[in-house]
DNA sequence: CTTTCGTTTGACCCAAAGGTCAAAAATGAA
DNA sequence: TTCATTTTTGACCTTTGGGTCAAACGAAAG
């Protein structure tokens, strides 16, 4: 028999278009899971099933639970930093933090799942997206803390500590996605009910931006 | 023998102190397994092992899993409400959040399994405790909404959504707790460093505090 | 039609982990 | 000392669940 073929060659030429979306049907299915019940709680066979696949097939596609979870993360890392980097030191700073405020909120509202999964991570010690958290997030955030410490020392935003202020932006909002279950137990409704979210965010805007503005200090 | 002794009297009488520690010892190792991996993720055989125990004689003090969960969750649900509980209405509004914001800080410091365990509860639906959320934490959460509806009446606050002002607290400080790894990846510290606590409460202080405090509407 | 390569499946394997059991060891009253 | 009760242990059972394997299927190329 053939020892092995010069040129693996592995997805060139004319790619399969259906099992693309088999791919993604089940990275689809594998964010709902373990987003729910993290990487330990997840099981396979429950993925699959929504995923509307067979355990087997799914094992075929990506050889372990691991690997589909790493998969998870990557392709939601870019959409959760992308909010982030659209703040320039050319915006009014107010209206910056405003627009990354409703940015987020938004994300909330729409990833839910995405934000739950980050915070289960995150919880476990963050096992297996370390790299990226000292890596492009840090390389982020620290480039964002400079616009921030730059509005400050222009006296066009309250001295606080920019990457507090970062948290405190982060918390506020996911804190909608995270803890959805407690939020719609003790108001009756969430971030997918506009007149919610109108509230959510006026409350945010003035709770935190009024703060946020400038003084004589 | 003996068919049944017509009263088990349970533990009535001179109580064993040693099992009491022990099981004390059990709770304790639980928590700090389960507010890492979740009820799924964590082992038994881990949780004795921390305790100091072997796994058949932690189940003998907790028939299962699942039953020392729930009793490491009620451990920690009075501790987990009290602050809370300690705003009235005959506080200066203020004051009352002011003092909210660092108890509820201090506690992230201090006890951040616990603020894990709750959100990783609540982000798996809280199918342990929903009964809580819907019950004793709701009716709290009503009752210190109106103290705070009360105040902004008064014009004594500035006119936000209680409830809404709560999630905010809530999760400026929790955020603390919760992604205590990101936090260290990019500060480099936590609340357990002096210098950043202080930071970390002049910027609550100043971007939420601020923020909170009456105008003329 | 036949070959071939990618896909799909069900049967199976195996290790991990929760839980059981009966016997032994401590503990403590009488 | 003795007897009963509580605690502790190691061996074992059973289920769960991730992962393997070889055979079968199917569509496109030859």
């Amino acid at each position: 028999m053939n020892e092995l073929p010069p040129l693996p060659q592995r997805s060139a030429r004319r790619r399969p278009r259906a099992s693309e979306l088999k791919r993604a049907a089940i990275v689809d299915a594998a964010l709902a899971e373990f987003s729910r019940y993290g990487l330990h709680g997840a099981r396979v066979e429950t993925i699959a099933e929504l995923a509307g696949v067979s355990k087997t097939n799914l094992l075929y596609y990506f050889a372990s639970k691991e690997i589909l979870y790493v998969e998870v993360l990557k392709r939601i890392l870019d959409q959760w930093l992308a909010p982030l980097k659209a703040m320039s030191a050319e915006q009014e700073p107010l209206d910056a933090i405003d627009a990354y405020l409703s940015a987020k909120l938004a994300a909330a509202r729409d990833q839910p799942e995405a934000s739950r999964l980050f915070c289960l991570e995150m919880m476990q010690g963050a096992p297996l997206i370390a790299p990226v958290l000292a890596g492009e997030l840090k390389q982020l955030v620290d480039e964002k803390s400079e616009v921030i410490a730059g509005w400050i020392a222009q006296g066009r935003l309250a001295p606080v500590d920019p990457r507090q202020l970062l948290y405190l932006l982060w918390a506020a909002t996911q804190h909608y996605a995270d803890f959805a279950t407690q939020v719609r137990a003790l108001s009756g409704s969430g971030l997918e009910d506009p007149a919610f979210f109108a509230t959510a965010l006026a409350t945010l805007r003035r709770a935190v931006l009024e703060g946020l503005k400038p003084r004589a200090d």
